[in-house]
RNA sequence: CGGGGCGUAGCGCAGCCUGGUAGCGCACCUGUUUUGGGAACAGGGGGUCGCAAGUUCGAAUCUUGCCGCCCCGACCA
């Protein structure tokens, strides 16, 4: 893309209204434009990060076995006065009334809609196990949506269900999604920390939150260090999820709402880490909590008609964007992990107009958009600084600065964003040594 | 929902107390000189001062009501 062309409206100042870093920075960046409080118009640039999150989320569900579908954001009020939620809710649910005074909801959530739709088709235990899921806009009327798109009023999120013939069985599909997540995080940069969570009135162990670690995360959070460092665990088959599952959740990890201070305690002193999180995921095994109230029942192999159990998980897609910039930023910007960035490479032409320069960069621009890199190319007639500073904002992992002094010397400069390290090479050394960097992504 | 604050040009703000021609910086447009880490000068465009009543000869400014937004807290399957 060319920068010229496209859409990318930056702020030099902040934004007043704007306290974390996220926040500022996607709305400097030209990410994202406040529409009415909690709700944002997605700008060519954030949307692309959007997208990416989403694709890689979509990915590692995919990989261990979930089917995609898609359901609608508006809603029938009859599935949830089915399962008494309509009135629990309470008023984050956002009620709408149609032109026949028909009970409507923007859905906060699906449960009760799938639950509907699962007990019209499933009648047999041979139908299950079953893991559905979809990605789709959220709205709930927070009463102070805040930070952004980290606590809009309507978001994007990933929302899987499973459906299991007992208990046993409903615990492999968790354990399933669970690795699916640490996958995820790990593949979107991101170290996120499986915590137990509150079941409520389900009890059990089988409630994790999913949090990284940043100083302007909401929740409390404690736990041993080594879990933060751990890497994830790829692929894993069926006999080791559950080896996999207690591993991950043997240490200590809890937010302060499950905190226990006497068991933290046993933590040795150095692994003890105190810290705030951010919650981007929660996964959560509720047996025939809508089943049962819905009558959503198959016929297992003795005849006999038993209550489908479930669970369902929750990844907020929209609330990552900005959770990776809190977990990955610096005075001069966004800093993006590979994995999502909404350009590759930026291309910088310090001197538009300079014959040498404008072939230069076109040739690397052909060359690197063949690769598959989606360079953004800087071919705007603006001075250097301007331009450093404006690729450093919007944080592309690395930067090709292309001027006709380096030229004469048959170089151009190469920025890691990350680290700021800057190196000189050849045109054709630059090509290759962007591609073998995103060889593993 | 409790407490606090703010609405004046796209963004950041001053002016309001003490009523009398609506300002500054950035951004934007034109020109000149510049151009390797957010250039300088000159000229210019853009605002029913959140909305509505009221007081007044006269309201951005005073009064009342409403709306919107932000911050702290509580809340957040």
């Amino acid at each position: 893309m060319r920068l010229s062309r496209y859409f990318l409206p930056l702020l030099k100042e902040t934004p007043s209204d704007a306290t974390i870093a996220s926040h500022r920075y996607m709305l400097r960046a030209g990410m994202v434009k406040q529409d009415s409080a909690g709700i944002y118009i997605w700008l060519p640039l954030g949307f692309k990060v959007l997208k990416k999150i989403e694709q890689i989320v979509r990915e590692e569900q995919n990989k261990v076995g979930a089917v995609e579908m898609l359901m609608p954001t508006i809603q029938s009020a009859n599935h949830w006065k089915e399962t008494g939620r309509y009135d629990a809710y309470g008023p984050e649910m956002l009620r709408i009334t149609d032109r026949g005074d028909r009970e409507l909801l923007y859905g906060p959530t699906n449960e009760d809609m799938i639950t509907d739709m699962f007990r019209t088709f499933v009648r047999s235990y041979k139908d299950l196990p079953q893991n559905l899921y979809h990605i789709q806009w959220k709205f709930r009327d927070e009463r102070r949506p805040r930070f952004g798109v980290m606590r809009g009023r309507e978001f994007l999120m990933k929302d899987a269900y499973t459906f299991d013939i007992d208990a046993e069985a409903s615990r492999l599909s968790y354990y399933r999604q669970f690795v699916a997540y640490l996958n995820t995080f790990g593949r979107l940069g991101l170290k996120a920390v499986p915590m137990r969570a509150d079941t409520g009135p389900i009890g059990g162990d089988l409630s994790h939150e999913f949090l990284i670690l940043a100083e302007t995360g909401e929740s409390e959070v404690f736990c041993h260090k080594d879990l933060v460092d751990m890497p994830a665990p790829g692929a894993v088959s069926d006999d080791e999820l559950k080896a996999t599952f207690e591993k991950r959740t043997a240490l200590y990890a809890a937010t302060d709402e499950m905190h226990d201070a006497d068991e933290f305690a046993k933590v040795p002193a150095d692994k003890q880490l105190s810290a705030r999180g951010i919650e981007v995921g929660h996964i959560f095994y509720f047996g025939d909590k809508y089943s049962d109230p819905m009558k959503a029942q198959v016929q297992g192999p003795d005849g006999k008609n038993t209550n489908i159990h479930m669970g369902s998980y929750g990844v907020g897609v929209s609330r990552l964007v900005g959770g990776i910039i809190e977990a990955s930023h610096d005075d001069n910007g966004i800093v993006w992990p590979k994995s999502v960035t909404p350009f590759g490479a930026g291309i910088i032409n310090l001197k538009v107009g300079d014959e040498a320069a404008d072939v230069a960069c076109a040739d690397l621009y052909a060359k690197l958009s063949a690769a598959g890199i989606d360079p953004l190319y800087d071919d705007k007639n603006d001075r250097g600084g301007q331009k450093f500073a404006r690729m450093d904002l919007i944080g592309l992992p690395y930067q090709l600065v292309i001027g006709p002094r380096g030229l004469k010397e048959g170089v151009v400069e190469v920025k890691t964003r990350a680290t700021g390290e800057k190196q000189n090479m050849t045109p054709e050394a630059a090509v290759n040594f962007i591609i073998s960097e995103y060889q593993d992504v």
